[in-house]
Order: structure tokens, then C-alpha cells, then sequence
DNA sequence: CATTAGCTTGACGTTAACGTAAACGTCAAT
DNA sequence: ATTGACGTTTACGTTAACGTCAAGCTAATG
């Protein structure tokens, strides 16, 4: 028997509140099992909250977080299917690296701006050396 | 004299609205000049605008790209401010470094999932041509 | 000169992603 | 038996980031 969860150990393992988690299943991107009336998560629940909430940190919305966790659950559909659902994947890598781009110029902006900081300060301690202030 | 930029031209530029404009302007993150009652934008303005849509597209919100912006305006102020400065120059870094990390694993994971995908379609293919179905 | 096109400032509406509060069930421990 | 910690549903509240009018100014064009 594998491994279930309570749904105050997924909210407390990943830094989320119970409703945010209830809100996840109301919008249909985890479905947990029921013990009676109470939730039970499973692994796979916990994959999937997990790729949830690293979509969110890249800017994702939870509509787009939902249909590539549809990516995931390679869909046993037929040749059509599986054709368009690899086409819907090779698009969302495609945005996902020129997300990559972004990324690498936003840093490199923070390193020259961290740069003219330095030099900035480095300028202020020398008159302050110096005595002229 | 340098390039200057009606709200149009930026909106048009950039396909944004020019509400957002007026918005970023409200919020404090753009500060266009006026000739007369009209807006006129200089290439500042308009590189300021390229940082706020690229830091929209990383997840960014609005206030964290505000403060960002910030970073790039080489504050010329005492040491102690050019510190805390550069102090979160460098935290930012390390998120954005995170965040590659992040987008770094979601490129793997579809591509996982394309080779998965490929594999049912070769699959489904080859019990067709064998006239299983 | 009247109209149109584009700008301006309000001000209220909307959507996503939860927060928060009420009102109730359940189970273990005191 | 009551308390307290956790769970449940229902429902209204909130914030960010704009959208969508409305009403008016203003420069150019037919």
C-alpha cells in the first residue's frame, strides 16, 4: 500500500493553506480520494501539487498548470490525440525557453547593475579617504 | 534630441493597451513627460516598460518589477544605501537562479513526457499496421 | 466650421487566486 | 461528557492588474 497524505501534511510539507489545496481540486487540478467525507491524498496527488506550485513560481496560471499536468498523464488516447497533445508539448517547451532568455537577461541586467553599485561605493569610500567630505 | 514615443507608439510597440500605460504610470512605475496635457515618452520610459512586460512574463509582479527598476537607476546615494542595494541586487539574483532551476526541470519533465508520448504513438501505430484492431 | 481621431481624467466592472468567517461533523484525550 | 484539534461545506471578502465605459479637451482634416 502506498504512501497517502492528510491535507494538512501536503499544506504544511509545501507551505500552502488547506483552502488553497481545496481550491486546486475545485478547479480540477487534484482530484484526492475520500475516506468517508475527509481527503486523501496520494503520491501521484503530491506530484502533481508539486509541478502545480512550480508553475506558479514561473508565472503560470493555474488553467496552463492544469493542461500540462494534462501532458503528463500520457493520455492513452489514440494517434490524434497523441499527435496534437505532442504538438501542445513541443509549443509549451518552446515558450518555456524563450522563457529562459528572459531569465538570462534579467540576470545579466541585475550583474551590470550590481557592478555600477560597486563602483559607485567604491568611489564614495575614496573621498571619504581622502578627507574631502 | 533624442527619441521620444507617443502612448500609442509604445502600446503599439509593445501590444499592450494604453490603459496599461496610464496604469504603470499610476502605479509608479513609469513617469512619461508632458507636453502640455499629453504624455510624450522618452527611450528611457521605453526600456523602463521593456523590464516591467519582461518581468510580467517571469511571474513577476508589478511591485516586484517596480523595485527592480529601481536596482537599474544607479541610486547615487551614501554607502549604506549602495549596501542594502546591492544586498538585494544579490537576492534577487539567487531567485531568478532558482527559478531556472525551476524552468530547467519543467523542460525535462515535458520532455519526458514527449519521448512517453512518442513511444504510445509508435505503439498504437504498430497494432494498426499489424491489423490488430 | 463641423467632424473625426486621438488624447485626457474619472469611475465602476471583471477575473484569478485565494483569504476569512460561519456553522457543523468527528475522533482522541482529559 | 466535554474539550480541543482537525476536518467538512458554503459563502462572502480581498487584491492585483487591468477592461470598459463616459465625458470632455484639442488638433487636423474635409
Amino acid at each position: 500500500m502506498s504512501k497517502t497524505y492528510s491535507i494538512r501534511d501536503l499544506a504544511t510539507e509545501f507551505n500552502v493553506t488547506t483552502r488553497t489545496l481545496r481550491f486546486y481540486e475545485e478547479k480540477g487540478l487534484l482530484d484526492p480520494a475520500r475516506s468517508g467525507q475527509v481527503r486523501t491524498y496520494s503520491s501521484a496527488d503530491r506530484t502533481r501539487l508539486r509541478l502545480i506550485l512550480r508553475g506558479k513560481r514561473l508565472g503560470l496560471t493555474l488553467e496552463e498548470s492544469r493542461s500540462i499536468i494534462l501532458m503528463y498523464d500520457t493520455n492513452k488516447g489514440n494517434s490524434e490525440q497523441l499527435k496534437t497533445l505532442i504538438n501542445k508539448i513541443r509549443e509549451k517547451r518552446e515558450q518555456l525557453i524563450e522563457q529562459q532568455k528572459d531569465l538570462q537577461l534579467m540576470i545579466s541586467d541585475l550583474d551590470a547593475s550590481e557592478k555600477r553599485c560597486l563602483d559607485a561605493l567604491q568611489e564614495s569610500t575614496q573621498v571619504a579617504e581622502a578627507g574631502v567630505v
